[in-house]
DNA sequence: ACTATTTCCTGGATGC
DNA sequence: TGCATCCAGGAAATAG
């Protein structure tokens, strides 16, 4: 279940191997659910673009795409204009993003052309160094789309960025209980169920407890304990739990310092009382009845 | 304007 | 062994 740190692994793999590489072409399976814009739209903008990138947005995974321009046809004023972003022979300009989102069980991997094609494959981008990626997705919550003009943006803010004001402000006087408010995306990019119940362990803040009955230090304690649980698990490769794998097909780490979550009736690694679970908005949520109030 | 609940999906685990 | 049922959860849709 890739949330942020997951995303970022998986960004960060693919950025260094497929960054400068060239989209020959697009296939994409019958299935419609994983598109959110027109395949047409997809294709087009694909289709002949080099990547300029790969970063993470929110739970996004975002493809810069840049079209070569020719050295053979240089306008005057911007061959010497734009002289900084020449490169072999070619210049580019990153002007529109492939999205994919990969929702529960969505894999984004780069590999030979070779390689055997996973049932559930539901897109196949081949690129000029021989190579392809592919979009993995057995539930089908995953979403691919594209966004051509206008600079592609998460609905919230992200965690590992965003002041502790503005953390404040974000949440400030909300009825819903803070579990809720860590998941809903317009508030924070990113945060999903793993990482929202080990923060809030590491917070000592129940999940039930309604966000505008916490004091501003236990708010600006979780706004420490989400960055501190974000980047130690971006640092360990993500929480490999089912079946997520990394860009290289590696496993992460963090799964080994979850204090709650999956944990339910084994002893809190701080108090030895029993970790509960409890349903909120739906969602499984682990917690130290002692430990967190 | 908010908040809560339901729905979409398949594979793996569980129960009889 | 086989078959039905349940559960996982991100986010959009729907309901309150």
């Amino acid at each position: 279940m890739p949330e942020l740190p997951e995303v970022e692994t998986i960004a960060r793999g693919l950025a260094s191997r497929v960054t400068g590489d060239l989209i020959e072409s697009v296939w994409l399976g019958s299935k419609p659910e994983p598109l959110k814009s027109p395949a047409a739209a997809i294709v087009d903008t694909l289709e002949g673009k080099r990547i300029a990138g790969v970063r993470r947005v929110g739970k996004h995974i975002v493809v810069d795409l840049a079209t070569d321009r020719r050295r053979s046809r240089p306008s005057r004023s911007s061959r010497k204009r734009h002289s900084a972003f020449v490169d072999q022979g070619r210049s580019t300009q990153t002007e529109s993003q492939w999205i994919v989102h990969l929702g529960m069980t969505g894999q984004f991997v780069v590999c030979s052309a070779a390689a055997e094609i996973a049932k559930h494959t539901h897109a196949i981008v081949k690129l000029a160094s021989g190579r392809e990626l592919r979009f993995v997705d057995p539930r089908r919550f995953g979403r691919l789309s594209v966004s051509a003009g206008r600079e592609f943006a998460a609905a919230g803010s992200e965690p590992l960025e965003v002041v502790v004001e503005r953390f404040l402000d974000l949440f400030r006087g909300r009825k819903t209980p803070i579990k809720s408010a860590l998941l809903n995306q317009r508030l924070l990019s990113g945060v999903g169920n793993i990482y929202a119940d080990e923060s809030l362990f590491r917070a000592g803040i129940r999940p039930r407890r309604r966000v505008a009955s916490l004091s501003r230090d236990q708010l600006r304690r979780l706004y420490r304990s989400v960055q501190q649980v974000l980047n130690q698990a971006i640092s360990l490769g993500g929480s490999s739990i089912s079946d997520y794998v990394d860009a290289d097909g590696a496993e992460g780490f963090f799964q080994l310092q979850h204090r709650v979550y999956g944990r339910e009736g084994e002893p809190c690694l701080v108090c030895r009382t029993p970790v509960k679970r409890v349903v909120i908005a739906g969602r499984s949520s682990h917690y130290c009845p002692k430990c967190q109030k």
